[in-house]
RNA sequence: GCGCCCGUAGCUCAACCGGAUAGAGCACCAGACUUCGAAUCUGGGGGUUAGGGGUUCAAAUCCCUUCGGGCGCGCCA
């Protein structure tokens, strides 16, 4: 939501920006991903009699078995990482496509080829369900980068190449961190990045001990692959587990980048500690209080949602109390800017409909607009552009949250005075150039309120009903 | 042990990266609907900006320190 919010605030500063998401499709983790899928394959499959009927060597013993991750991990010795349900639907989708056909042919583990089928269908599958949340929350990318395409494509290796031809990268040994050694800890030579020329603490391993790459080494390619791509800045939001990773990126974009230097600014998002009654919600199917953004969208509403999250900085440690924002969700600020909106576009729709409802609005002549409550609110519309800069230089769309929460008071506030005095109110009929000047305020305002949900992706609605 | 982020009203958060009396919302109290829609408005109580020291004409903001919280610290991603 704040990569979103920060790439259209930099859209509406004049910035081309081009919203990209990362895949982390490669490496270990995402393995022993597909191992799982297997598992779960396996199961679907051994519950049919054709399946049941393929099954050989260790396969045949786990199909004799409860086939549980247990009786997994004992026919086959080999661990599982992942024991959630979400793969069982894989699992299922797998042995409808290929039937008996990911088996091994010695009844064993699956050979490295089979494995990266089932790692490719995994992968999509988890995309879709990504996608689908992305979606609920109205965020859209405009291209999705794939890990493992990069890896594939050589980008990787070519950059670290490109480092190494500027002299960047040696063998050498780390020292192991101060105070908490780990037991396991051994002294061995590895391929490092000379980070630490660029800032950083100490230099960072780009190989792991059975020589392939590291994590960061592939996002060294997906960094190389996007200065290739021509782009003048670079802006990632990450959570703030990796804020130690920062240093190394912007070292790694420098030396890649150098005579023609692309900065690179990450904006650290806190976790969310979602909050219910003042207790944390563990996120535990199994004790009934998992919560998916889903489930949250789905009670509050998008924009609600949206409007919280944005409205205090990415930086700042925050709670989301369920109770109080499903309780609250009436007093959301979020619908105070909305209700705003909706009375310009009432005020507006009224003046349409007079019978010499006044023309050209940009041209009226603003003179008749003196009243303290009036100039209050020129003078924040006056501060739009200006908020607009700011913010994005400071890469903070929570200052637009706030911008329009002032902006929405100062609307009401106004509103309110007409119904005081009544020579305030917006539509006057024995006031035709009055009322030409008011409307074209009012049109204004909800000009730059539209224009703020719209970099924060809400909704401005016509009307509240 | 080291590094990064943070600590502001009872609660959730601001304060235009050194400026004037630190502001909103929620909650609490008291008021305003024969209105272009009261999902709004008006007023009120509530702060030693975690504590201490320093720099400065000026500090929530910069430096030092103590306390408290979050995150991180090779072959995870």
């Amino acid at each position: 939501m704040v990569g979103d919010a920060l790439a259209n605030l930099l859209g509406k500063a004049g910035w081309d920006v081009t919203k990209e998401y990362y895949i982390n499709d490669a490496g270990a983790q995402v393995q022993a991903l597909a191992m799982a899928a297997w598992w779960r394959y396996l199961q679907a499959l051994l519950a049919t009699p054709e399946g049941l009927a393929a099954a050989s060597g260790a396969t045949r013993g786990f199909a004799g078995s409860a086939r549980g991750r247990e009786e997994f991990e004992a026919s086959f010795g080999q661990a599982l990482q992942y024991g959630g349900d979400y793969l069982v639907p894989v699992g299922q989708a797998l042995a409808a496509e290929h039937g008996a056909g990911l088996l091994a042919a010695d009844g064993g583990l699956p050979d490295a080829a089979t494995l990266a089928q089932v790692r490719q269908r995994t992968v999509a599958a988890m995309m879709v369900e990504i996608r689908a949340d992305l979606a609920a929350l109205g965020v859209r990318h405009d291209v999705f980068i794939s890990e493992a395409a990069l890896v594939a494509a050589g980008v990787a290796d070519r950059a670290i190449a490109d480092l190494a031809a500027k002299g960047l990268v040696y063998e050498g040994v780390l020292e192991p961190p101060k105070g908490k050694t780990p037991d396991d800890w051994e002294t061995r030579p590895q391929t490092l990045f000379a980070s630490t020329r660029f800032g950083d603490d100490v230099d960072r391993p780009l190989r792991k001990s059975d020589g392939s790459n590291t994590y960061f080494a592939n996002d060294i390619g997906n960094h190389a692959d996007k200065l290739a791509r021509g782009f003048a800045e670079l802006v990632q939001v990450w959570g703030a587990d990796h804020g130690g990773y920062v240093k190394r990126m912007q070292a790694a974009v420098a030396a890649l980048s150098d005579g023609h230097p692309v900065p690179l600014d990450v904006v650290l998002t806190q976790i969310v500690k979602v909050v219910k009654g003042g207790e944390p919600v563990r996120m535990s199917k199994r004790a009934g209080t998992y919560v998916t953004l889903a489930d949250l969208i789905e009670e509050v509403g998008r924009d609600a949602v949206r409007f919280t999250m944005l409205t205090r900085k990415a930086d700042a440690q925050m709670e989301f109390d369920l109770d109080k924002v499903v309780e609250q969700s009436r007093e959301n600020p979020v619908f105070y800017v909305q209700y705003a909106h909706a009375r310009c576009r009432s005020v507006l729709r009224s003046g349409e409909s007079m019978a010499d409802a006044p023309a050209d609005l940009a041209a009226a002549p603003l003179e008749s607009l003196t009243d303290a409550a009036e100039l209050a609110l020129i003078r924040r519309l006056a501060a739009w552009p200006r908020t607009v800069e700011a913010a994005a230089l400071a890469r903070e769309p929570h200052r637009i949250a706030f911008f329009l929460h002032d902006l929405a008071g100062d609307f009401h506030v106004l509103w309110n005075r007409g119904r005081e005095d009544t020579t305030l109110r917006f539509i006057r009929g024995d006031e035709p150039e009055a009322t030409r000047a008011r409307l074209a305020l009012v049109a204004a305002t909800a000009t730059v309120i539209r224009s703020g949900l719209q970099v924060m992706g809400v909704t401005p609605v016509e009307e509240m009903r």
